[in-house]
This record gives structure tokens, sequence and C-alpha cells, in this order.
RNA sequence: GGAGAGGUGGCAGAGUGGUAAUGCAGCAGCCUGCUAAGCUGUGACCGAUUUAUUGGUCCCCGAGUUCGAAUCUCGGUCUCUCCGCCA
């Protein structure tokens, strides 16, 4: 979330920033505000009280070792009614304090400079196109009849073991998804990230640390009698290693890597949007974060937005990247690259890979700091980006990579799954 | 799942009702005739402010008892040991 010194310092730029997505938030800014001087005024009145009551405690512990007690007994009664006015004053306070995060949470984080305002998704920016040919072939078969002919994935048999969205990974499907998760990982490793294997289920307070929670709620699997969520991509318990953590200038960056099954709730989908790999309750991805020194935290954005185009690049795939407007950004984020790359039977782009930096949003909410050479805490910036998610990956290769007699594995590929074509 | 023990600063470690000893490490300053020793300071969070200071909170978390809680009571959580179950 937005810092309270943020938009004490800086109300008028913030609330430009947050028109950029359509958000009017100057009427909640002023409500926070005013919560924000009314808690610190009532903060001072309760240390004052707090003050009093403390140093008469203290008095009565020293009547008491020097055993004078009636005159310990008549100080008590001096300090009849500090209680009720000091929880008074509590209450005050933190009914305040409540109020005002209620309303903090609820703003988004604001758009950096280079982000247009735009509305929708079709106000984003291609910022880059690779050359790879987009075959628009009325004869390219879509991924799912190529999976089916060749057996490399079963959506029936996981709509009856779990339900639509699950599906089974088969054969020489099975191994292009270990092969393909391996390929990012190394690819990751090679490019300085440290592997990962992370807990595929978080508490609450992870949740909230990436921003997840409270608002994307019903996103989220839930099992209730534990209170613990499954994750819906890695980004949770990777960037929640550093909650509450102080870092040391020389610390940064951290770059880390994990793959982790996704689980997505997807509730309101349908339609072709739906079919086949195109969108799963249950899906494999590689996920690269960075915490960074806020100085250089869009150079690391670059770097990894380089990474990502390797990837695709290795893979033959053709793609492009779009700069998010305003209007079609993240809740937490300050600036995302979305790549999508093309799919061959379906004639559209599929989303593949979000790269985002989140500069102090959720560094604020996860406490995440570095004490910076005056040794003063300040927040991190954090980033981080999928390398990539893998059925719209599997999907586009199979569509794109097919021949008259089945699907060509590109040669990068080749050494990970340890075949180079499927059929003929 | 059952029984027991425990959680104090970066680390070690005292503290059974009067407001957190001591040691080590790190950092900064001072001193010093040399790989040293010594001395001083040293956290986080929320505030006030004349930026020199200054109030409050923090002994795993939350409630309670008390003028006063690291210390007592209740609940939670995590760690360790033993038993049971188990890939």
């Amino acid at each position: 979330m937005l810092t309270l010194q943020c938009l004490r310092e800086e109300r008028d730029r913030v609330i430009s920033a947050l028109a950029k997505r359509h958000v009017e938030s100057a009427t909640t800014i002023d409500e926070i505000l005013k919560l924000d001087a009314q808690r610190r005024a009532t903060q001072n009145e309760l240390d004052q009280v707090l003050a009093e009551s403390n140093s008469l405690s203290r008095q009565i512990g020293v009547l008491m070792r020097e055993g004078k007690k009636d005159e310990a007994e008549s100080m008590k009664i001096q300090t009849s009614g500090f209680k009720d006015k000091s929880s008074a004053l509590k209450q005050a306070m933190e009914d305040a304090e409540n109020q005002l995060n209620e309303l903090l949470v609820q703003l988004p984080n604001t758009p950096c400079d280079l982000v247009e305002a735009g509305k929708s998704s079709e106000d984003n920016v291609e910022v880059f196109r690779s050359d790879e040919p987009q075959e628009a072939g009325g004869h390219a078969k879509p991924h799912w009849d190529i999976a089916k002919e060749f057996d490399l994935i079963d959506f029936d048999l996981g709509a009856k073991v779990t339900g639509a969205g699950f599906p089974f990974y088969k054969g020489r499907g099975a191994k292009l998804q270990r092969g393909l998760i391996r390929f990012f990982l190394e690819r990751a490793e090679e490019a300085g990230y440290t592997e990962y294997i992370p807990p595929h289920v978080v508490n609450a307070d992870s949740g909230y640390g990436t921003g997840q929670l409270p608002d994307k709620e019903g996103q989220m699997y839930h099992m209730q009698e534990d209170d613990l969520y499954m994750i819906p991509t890695a980004e949770v318990p990777l960037t929640n290693i550093f909650r509450d953590v102080v870092l040391t200038e020389s610390d940064l960056p951290q770059k880390l890597c994990g793959y982790t099954p996704c689980f997505r709730r997807e509730a309101g989908s349908y339609g072709k949007d739906v079919r086949g790999l195109n969108r799963l309750h249950q899906f494999d991805k590689v996920e690269i974060v960075q915490i960074t020194h806020p100085s250089e935290s869009y150079a690391k954005l670059d770097n990894m937005v380089e990474h990502v185009k390797g990837l695709l690049a290795g893979l033959e795939l053709p793609y492009r990247i779009l700069r998010l407007c305003g209007g079609d950004m993240g809740f937490t984020s300050a600036m995302t690259y979305d790549f999508e790359v093309w799919s061959a039977a379906q004639e559209r782009w599929l989303e593949v890979s979000s790269v985002s930096n989140f500069e102090t949003f959720q560094a604020n909410r996860l406490k995440c700091r570095f004490k910076d050479v005056d040794g003063k805490n300040k927040l991190v910036h954090t980033l981080n980006g999928s390398a990539l998610a893998l059925p719209r990956i599997l999907a586009a290769l199979l569509e794109n990579h097919q021949d008259h007699e089945g699907v060509v594995i590109p040669k990068a590929l080749v050494p990970y799954v340890g075949f180079n074509r499927i059929g003929g």
C-alpha cells in the first residue's frame, strides 16, 4: 500500500497519478489525512496520560521499597481515573487507525510516469514485436486437437478426477512439461537467480503482504479448517521470504526464482477463453523475483524483460510485449509489461508473462527495508515476472510448430525434453 | 494425535511483581608509537519539536489480574524432547 508519508508530502501528485487508473482518490486521501492527524493528536494525549501514570507507579514502587506503606496506599488513590482515561484514548486511537487502514488498503499503487492513462487492454502500448512470422493458417490445428491426437493431455480425465480446468498431462505431454520447467529454471539460474522450492500453501499474512488479500480474496482457494491459501503464483511465498526483514544495502539486489504449480479459482470465466489450455485452475509456472535498491528497480525491470525475451526467442515463438496502461494494470503494480505469444490456430495473442515493478507498494505491507548508508531504514522495491507460465506456452508450441505429421520441438528445448518431434 | 520443556536485543545469557544485568560480535567516535589494548556511544516502531532534544510502545502474539507485569492467570502460536501414526 501507499505510505502515509507519501500521501502527506505528495498528495497532489498521488491524486493525478491515480487518475491514470481512472481512480478518483481525492476524497479518500483527504479522509485518510484527516484520520491521520486525528490519530496523532490522540496519541499525544494518550502519551501524556501514560507518562503521568508511569511516574506515579514509579513513586509508589519507591515508597513500597522503603516500607512506607501508608503513603503508598494514599498515592494509589491518585491513580484512579488514569485507567479509564487511557483505555478510552487507546480505543479512540485504534478506531482511527483501523478506519485509516481500511481506506489506505483501497488505494492502488501509483503508476509510474511512463504509464499511459488508458481505460482497458485496448489502450496498452505495444513496445516490441518479435521477428517470428505469425502464421495465420486456416489449416492450423488448435492445440486441444493436437493434444488429443498424440495423447499428450487428457482434459476429460481431469474433469472426472477433479473438475474442469485440472488436466492430466501424459507421456510426451508430461515430458514436455517437465522439460520446459527445467529449461526455464536453468536459464534463470544462469542469469543469477537462486532457485527455491517454496511451500504451495500460505497463511493470510503472506496473502496480505503481496496484496492478494484483502483485494482478491475470491481468486484463491482457501482451506477453511487451517485458514491457509493455495498459492495463485510463486510470487506470494517468494516475496514473503522478505516480510519483516531489514536487509543491508550490500544484500541488494536479491534475485530468486522458483517453480510451483499455481491455483486460481477464476470464477466467472467461460467460453473460448477457457478452452483447452487457455485458462486453468491449476497450472505450472516458473517465477523470477527481485528485491532491489529503489534507485535501480527500473533497470532491473528491463533486465527481467530481456530475460523473458531470451526464453521466448529460444522457443522460436512469435510474441509481442505490451506496456500496460493505467486502466489495465494490476492493483499493486507501478509498471507492468505483458508478454503475449501468437496462437496460430486460434489466431489471437495469449498472455504468457507479466513482469512488474511494485516499487515500495508491496514492501510497505511486507515491511521489507534496507539500512542505507546513514543507518536509516528505507523500503526496498520489489519486482517479479513469469518466466514463464507453462500452459499457453505449450499451446503455442503445439500450434506454431506443427507440420503435416506432428510437432517439431525447437532446438534449444530438445536437450531438456529428450526428443526432437512429436508424431511423424 | 498424546505427554513434557521452552521462546528475553545480531549472538550468548541473567532476571518469580517495582520498569531488562552481563559477556561477545558488528558499527561510529575518542585515545594510543606500530596485526593490539582501552574508553564512549550504539535497536525497532508511533509521536511532539526550536533538529538540540523529548514522550510513549516493544522481553513470541492476544486478552486478563495489578497503582505497577519479562515475571502471575487464560487463550493462541512456534521450537525442542519422548510416545503413537506414517511417505
